[in-house]
DNA sequence: TATAGTGTTATTTTT
DNA sequence: TAACACTATA
């Protein structure tokens, strides 16, 4: 592959800090693998020694597959791409005994965060969701910024706040007390250990020779203290970024961090990536005028050498359901008269909920398509339980897990008794599974219920001995066998065809983890239960032979979801004010997020970009009349409107045609 | 312990 | 409005 002069001068960088500043479609992902590949070949650098950081697993999967186009295995054992909190755990898993935690360790997903938070707070919150979720972010926000529960304390004013950092230092112990780790801690960790220990700090300063960063405009504090201690003085990294596609900033990333480099680093080397192979150069100009309306660190403006291009086209459609049907319509029309795929197409949207009406249309128009995001496979609910199952059986202290377990399927452990376990297991500080198994129990339970508990954490505990036996393979058998979950699915799931579907996905994930741990699994080395449990929460392994079938289907997906990828054909939906821009951006000054959401959808297109608009739009229940999006006139002469009514939506022909059959049949039995 | 009735709330989401 | 979570009730 060809590199232009600004890749080359990015690739062949290598004595000294690097900042790329890749625009859209200017081909980073081939900097930074070319990047890789010559610091092994000309720098003499062993594959071991290079570490690239992404933020997805997705990313960290293409990139090894780039990698792995242009050399041998061979060349590329003991490289490592990963993502970040992946590199965290790494450094945790390794440094385990430093750190003071017990091997076992479990991680907490947002919703294991979510539901501790909720009984630490039941009596200060007592489940107001609003202020829960307030407090969840308050938390992230503080561990990203390194605090303690005690800084956080003394930092702290008002008395909200005063609040949740007393919520923050309980939930701090608490997770102490289970022998678990959020996702911040991953990263927080490492940071405070790398900070703190000289001996462990030169030591992984020493063994990644070379760091590279993707998506670096996506970091935040702590990720940002990660990469300083990891580089150290010697400063041999590359980061890759773009600011204007930075749309994550209500998740803590700050990009803010290009600037900080500049200052950190005085020595760095800035090289901007301006020539976009994507689009064309009409798209490209119309990109260009709108992002022009943010400020700017960096200044760089895209060119193409692409053809000029089709004009942008904008629709303007009556309603929402109008909206749909242009929108299916013209792809029904435009696939036609050019012989192109559906999987060329690709209908863009600010919400998740703009997607449901262009599914509806698609479908009657028996026009295949694929929505990406929704529910994904470790939100279902009974993947969630079997993971339950898992944490408990490789962390007893996992209360969390217990609770929801302990009664699914039925064992006749109600909530009363749950409750007396945890008031007895509270008062001796006791995690419930282990205050379960107390002789002093007897006094504040009743036989009966005492012994289904007990049966319950007896066997899991059995199980939990057969697999320290080393026979996990056994213990995961045992569990399917013992357990009669399927009869469970069976029993609760609303339909037969729900239940078969849960069931399939069970077993899935069974012969995975039985799989990775016999070791088979693309010849990778057996791994002790703890180690599936652990990855299996960071998703790091079912993405692996997640075949990405390459059907031909009309892509949907929010704007967020499109970061990265491309399309011939770009239909971006919903261009009102209070729709892109988000009213809730707006409200907070927050418009230039938005703007850079625009950008991102329209530089995902590389022939042509359509966008729609309604004059009327159900929400919440009222019609309103929507502006046309404020980003629409900043992409002035760039766009051509056609405004072209449809007379009803073929869902209204037909309520009004059964309406005036009704009315026919009325008239004529009153005659 | 299911179910109907009530209330609440409408962004983006990965690890 | 519609979808969801939660609660009172038989």
């Amino acid at each position: 592959m060809q590199l232009n002069p600004a890749q080359n001068n990015a690739v062949h960088h290598v004595s000294g800090p690097c900042l790329v500043l890749a625009g859209a479609g200017s081909g980073k992902t081939c900097v930074i693998t070319n990047k890789i590949a010559y610091l092994i070949q000309h720098c003499g650098y062993k594959a071991r020694h290079i570490m690239a950081v992404t933020f997805t697993n997705k990313a960290a999967k293409e990139m090894k597959e780039r990698v792995g186009k242009i050399f041998g295995k061979q060349e590329l054992r003991g490289l490592t791409i990963s993502t970040f909190h992946t590199l965290g755990f790494d450094i945790i898993r390794r440094e385990y005994k430093i750190l003071g935690l017990k091997i076992g360790f479990s991680l907490f997903d947002a919703e294991d965060q979510m539901s501790l938070l909720k009984s630490l707070t039941e009596n200060t919150i007592e489940g107001d969701k609003g202020l829960l979720k307030q407090l969840f972010c308050k938390i992230a926000s503080w561990k990203s910024d390194m605090l303690t529960p005690a800084q956080a304390k003394i930092l702290v004013t008002g008395k909200q706040d005063q609040l949740f950092a007393q919520c923050f230092s309980l939930y701090h112990k608490q997770m102490k007390a289970y022998n678990a780790l959020d996702f911040d801690d991953l990263i927080l960790m490492p940071v405070v250990l790398l900070q703190t220990n000289q001996e462990v700090r030169e030591r992984w300063q020493s063994e990644i020779g070379y760091l590279l960063v993707d998506e670096y405009q996506d970091t935040n504090a702590s990720q940002y203290q990660l990469i300083k201690l990891l580089v150290g003085e010697r400063a041999y990294f590359t980061v890759v970024g773009d600011d204007d596609q930075s749309i994550y900033s209500w998740r803590g990333a700050q990009p803010k961090n290009l600037l900080t480099l500049n200052q950190d680093f005085p020595n760095l080397k800035v090289i901007k990536l301006e020539q976009n192979y994507r689009s064309t150069s009409r798209i490209l100009r119309a990109a260009n005028i709108l992002i022009a309306n943010n400020p700017h660190v960096f200044e760089k403006t895209l060119f193409s050498e692409r053809p000029n291009g089709d004009m942008l086209k904008v629709l303007k459609t009556n309603n929402e359901n109008h909206e749909a049907e242009r929108v299916v319509s013209e792809i029904i029309r435009h696939k036609f008269m050019n012989g192109t795929n559906y999987k060329d197409y690709a209908i863009l949207y600010r919400g998740n909920h703009q997607s449901i009406l262009f599914e509806k249309v698609l479908m009657q128009n028996r026009i295949p398509y694929k929505i990406s995001g929704g529910t994904s496979f470790f939100s279902r609910v009974e993947i969630k339980d079997i993971m339950a199952y898992l944490r408990l059986l490789t962390n007893q202290d996992n209360d969390n897990a217990f609770l929801r377990i302990v009664d699914r399927p039925r064992r006749e452990i109600g909530s009363v008794t749950l409750e007396k376990l945890g008031l007895y297991a509270n008062m001796r500080g006791k995690s419930l599974f282990s205050a379960s198994l107390e002789m002093g129990l007897q006094q504040h339970l009743n036989g009966r219920s005492l012994g289904s508990l007990q049966r319950f954490t007896r066997w899991i505990l059995e199980l939990f001995e057969e697999s320290e036996r080393g026979n996990a393979v056994e213990a995961i058998r045992l569990l399917v066998r013992d357990y009669r979950y399927e009869d469970y699915l069976y029993e609760t799931a609303s339909s037969v065809k729900v239940a078969e579907m849960q069931m399939k996905n069970v077993s899935n994930l069974y012969s995975w983890i039985v799989a990775e741990l016999e070791g088979d699994n693309y010849n990778n080395e057996p791994q002790t239960l703890h180690e599936v449990v652990q990855r299996l929460t960071l998703r790091d392994m079912m993405e692996r032979n997640e075949k990405s079938v390459d059907a031909d289907q009309v892509q949907l997906m929010t704007l967020h979801a499109s970061k990265g990828l491309e399309f011939a054909y770009v239909f971006l939906i919903g261009m009102e004010e209070g729709l892109l821009p988000h009213q809730s951006s707006i409200d907070e000054d927050n418009v230039e997020e938005e703007r850079r959401l625009a950008y991102v959808g329209i530089t995902r297109a590389q022939q042509e970009m359509t966008f729609t608009l309604c004059e009327e739009r159900r929400q919440y229940g009222g019609l309103i009349k929507p502006m046309p999006s404020r980003f629409l006139e900043e992409l002035s002469c760039n766009v051509e409107w056609e405004e072209k009514k449809q007379p009803q939506t073929q869902e209204e022909r037909i309520t009004k045609g059964s309406a005036a059959i009704a009315n026919l049949r009325s008239i004529l039995k009153k005659s």
